[in-house]
DNA sequence: CCTTATGATTCTTT
DNA sequence: AAAGAATCATAAGG
């Protein structure tokens, strides 16, 4: 679109955004090109109002933007100039009052000049600038320089728009604006030039040759209208699972920017050309890491379960090679899992530095050499998972069944499976159980057929009620163990854990309404967030299935109890919901292995589960976290009484950053009392509209704030993180209401306004400039 | 003008 | 509804 009407081709500031943003409250894909093209269909000229300066409404009105009082006596002396400069600009010989001094606030000044710029007359704008004195354009104030700007650009003064562009780092916010002003005049200037309409190149000549300066410009480069910052997330995501869930998907749009069906299509694109390289993909873009990527696609894309060779490629530390045993991955389900060579991704988590052999299948189920299961427990950064105890790294063959045959029997979807039992040890760590009945645990139980169905469901789903597994495991029709569940999905554990090898590290749990955040909080401070942990409505269950089975449950409600309780469940802890789940509580839960083996436990599952005793659980309020909003997959799957707004909560939005769950917690405690100003606080962050339509309740502001916390937080940890996304998010978002609702701003205006119409009448007359039409246009 | 990369679209399949 | 396949359109770069 190329005009040699400035202001025609200068959106409203939303439509700009929105243009730029390329997301707007639907989830279509339209904005791309419109921004590649620069033609925004939005775009609707404002009249060019004619020049009538009425000194008298126009000054009470200007007079009423004005007045701070304590400015007034000072500004005296320029009002005074401005008057006689407007006197003899415009020829007016209204100011008969010049002897009062009329003063604006830098904030006043900012206010009219946002006012006018959302009306869109510029013409106006010209004038209101006109009309204050040289200090206060002197100020820098942005608001005032960005109406400069336009101005300028309006009126066809390239230069002086240029020398304003580069002469004060503009916040990020008026980035869009200020870049589409940068880029328009540079356009403008080589037409008029050219004497002709630029074309696709031409444009993109320019804009090469007269790159954005950086005080309009953060300096992340937007190829393809991708910010590399959004490709990054979708490249790390992408190398951890090649088929995001919804919720992933969602939680990916929001934490780039994007809308959902681009994330979908990126997704789509991307997995289309990894199958078919032969044409013309070169692949090499690929982020700077295509080995695991390729490694994993290239070959089989299917994903269908692969042994995984610790092959080459080993992009990061990966211990592999300390063992050199194999990390099988499976994927069962829906839950696919890429291959990855930097670590091992269960359920979108990643875990990096696998030192043993880990069966990871898609139900979050990792399993160890020696029949371990670790049942939706995640494994963070550093908080390998080694599931390769120290007395039993021969076993890798799990109860008589090689890795390789469970795997490809769970990947057959059999719906039993025997496991042979090989390891007295193992068998001797799976006697007794307290459930009724005896449970089949696979590399546990001797040649006992493992499919369990029916579930031995803990006792009550309310809070306060102590919650007991009876049943410390449950097989599934994957032939993976599962802690009782009252619901059929399989994914009811959602959170995460970190755990140093054979030992739990000290584990903070948070745990709020049905949810329980673990993160580790070990010295090396990696924490790791992903979803799968135990959520179940009230109920956090941190199950480690080892042969004894723990499990933590914690209440749903806020009520405390005493202490933390252990039932010594024969090879099963329980900790039930006997523990004050305070914010500031911390638990101790002494799990010596002295105790551990006191409560029964084997002493291949103290191996497992050995909790030291300094590990704490700090249990916050259980009230913080919506139940659904850290599994996405129970909110997708099970109705669950919670409004299900939630969204993914893998948050590892790269392989060295994850959002902790404890400061998420923390951060939620702090702020979900208050959601409303949660969330204005973060209106930064507030998600697309696509995301907010039909969820208004306050669980979803919840949900809102708790996610974008994890945004932040994630963002805390990574260099280079979303906050200009979300703060260019968040002008979308606040453009967009100013465009669509003006009342806003002309309230806003008023306010101001009124506050000083009271005192500053005389003021008033001094003013030519038309702020009452203004205002009312506005 | 050509090639490549990439986002989006359309249609088909599952 | 989601994924795949084929294709288009445009940006980027030579």
């Amino acid at each position: 679109m190329s005009s040699s009407s400035p202001t025609g081709q200068i959106a409203s500031a939303a439509d700009i955004k929105q243009e730029n943003g390329m997301e707007s409250a639907s989830e279509g894909q339209e904005a791309p090109r419109e921004v590649a093209g620069g033609a925004a269909a939005g775009l609707s000229p404002p009249a060019p109002a004619p020049f009538p300066l009425e000194p008298g409404d126009a000054t009470a009105a200007a007079a009423r933007v004005s007045g701070e009082e304590g400015a007034v006596a000072a500004a005296a002396a320029d009002q005074v100039q401005l008057h006689s400069e407007l006197l003899g600009r415009h020829h007016h010989a209204a100011a008969a009052a010049a002897q009062t001094p009329l003063a604006f606030s830098p904030d006043h000044v900012a206010c009219v000049c946002e006012a006018l710029q959302q009306g869109g007359n510029l013409d106006r704008l010209a004038r209101f600038l006109w009309s204050l004195p040289q200090s206060d354009l002197l100020r820098g104030n942005e608001s005032l320089l960005k109406a400069r700007a336009l101005v300028a650009f309006h009126q066809g003064i390239y230069p002086e728009l240029y020398s304003i562009l580069e002469s004060h780092s503009f916040e990020s916010a008026n980035h869009p604006l200020l870049q589409q002003l940068w880029y328009k005049a540079r356009y403008t200037e080589a037409e008029r030039a050219r004497g002709r309409p630029l074309g696709a190149v031409d444009k993109y000549r320019l804009r090469r040759k007269f790159p954005l300066p950086r005080t309009i410009w953060d300096g992340e480069e937007t190829v393809y209208c991708f910010k590399e910052k959004s490709r990054n997330a979708l490249k790390e995501l992408y190398k951890q699972n090649r088929y995001p869930s919804p919720a992933e998907k969602r939680h990916l749009a929001k934490i780039t920017g994007l809308s959902l069906t681009q994330v979908s299509n990126w997704f789509k694109n991307r997995r289309q050309r990894d199958r078919n390289p032969s044409e013309t993909q070169s692949k090499s873009e690929s982020d700077g890491n295509p080995s695991t990527e390729d490694e994993s696609s290239k070959g089989h894309e299917d994903l269908s379960p692969h042994p995984l060779s610790g092959s080459s490629d080993s992009v990061t530390n990966l211990s592999l090679s300390s063992h050199m045993e194999p990390v099988y991955m499976q994927q069962i389900g829906n839950a696919k899992i890429s291959l990855s060579s930097s670590g091992v991704l269960l359920n979108g988590s990643l875990v990096p530095a696998s030192t043993s052999p880990v069966f990871l299948n898609g139900n979050s189920f990792i399993q160890g050499p020696n029949g371990v299961i670790l049942n939706g427990l995640n494994v963070g950064n550093t908080q390998t998972v080694s599931l390769n105890p120290p007395k039993m790294a021969s076993n890798i063959v799990s109860n008589g069944i090689s890795m390789s045959d469970i795997l490809g029997s769970a990947s057959q979807d059999v719906k039993e499976f025997k496991v042979l039992q090989s390891s007295s040890a193992n068998s001797a760590a799976t006697t007794s159980y307290s459930s009724s009945a005896p449970v089949s645990f696979p590399g546990l139980i001797p040649s006992t057929e493992v499919k369990r169905e029916g579930i031995q469901t803990m006792a009550s789903q309310d809070g306060g009620s102590v919650v007991t597994f009876t049943t410390p495991v449950q097989i599934n029709q994957y032939g993976i163990v599962q802690i009782p569940n009252s619901g059929t999905n399989s994914q009811f554990i959602n959170g995460s854990i970190g755990f140093s090898p054979l030992q739990l590290p000290s584990v903070s749990v948070a745990a709020s309404q049905g949810n329980i955040s673990v993160n580790s909080s070990t010295s090396d401070g990696s924490t790791f967030t992903s979803e799968s942990t135990t959520v179940q409505q009230g109920k956090v269950f941190l199950s480690s299935l080892a042969p004894s089975a723990v499990v933590y449950t914690v209440p749903n409600s806020g009520q405390t109890i005493g202490s933390v309780k252990q039932e010594g469940l024969e090879r099963s802890l329980v900790f039930s919901q006997l523990m004050p789940v305070n914010q500031n509580a911390q638990i101790n839960a002494n799990l010596s292995s002295e105790n551990i083996s006191g409560s029964g436990l084997h002493p291949l599952a103290s191996s497992l589960v050995n909790v030291s005793p300094t590990h704490n659980f700090s249990l916050t309020p259980p009230t913080l976290l919506n139940p659904t909003e850290l599994n996405p997959d129970i909110a997708d799957s099970q109705p669950m009484s919670a409004p299900v707004a939630s969204k993914s909560t893998v948050t590892s939005v790269s392989n060295t950053n994850y959002a902790t769950l404890q400061n998420c917690s923390l951060i939620t405690g702090q702020d979900l009392l208050s959601v409303p100003m949660t969330q204005a606080a973060l209106g930064e962050i507030v998600p697309t509209a696509e995301d907010q339509v039909g969820h208004p309740s306050p669980a979803v502001h919840q949900d809102f704030v708790r996610e974008h916390r994890l945004v932040l937080q994630s963002v805390a940890n990574i260099k280079e993180n979303f906050l200009t996304n979300s703060e260019s998010k968040a002008t979308s978002n606040l453009m967009m209401l100013d465009s669509k609702s003006k009342y806003v701003l002309e309230g806003m205006v008023d306010t101001v306004c009124e506050d000083l119409e009271t005192d500053k009448k005389e003021l008033a007359k001094l003013q030519t400039v038309q702020l009452d039409e203004d205002m009312q246009d506005l």
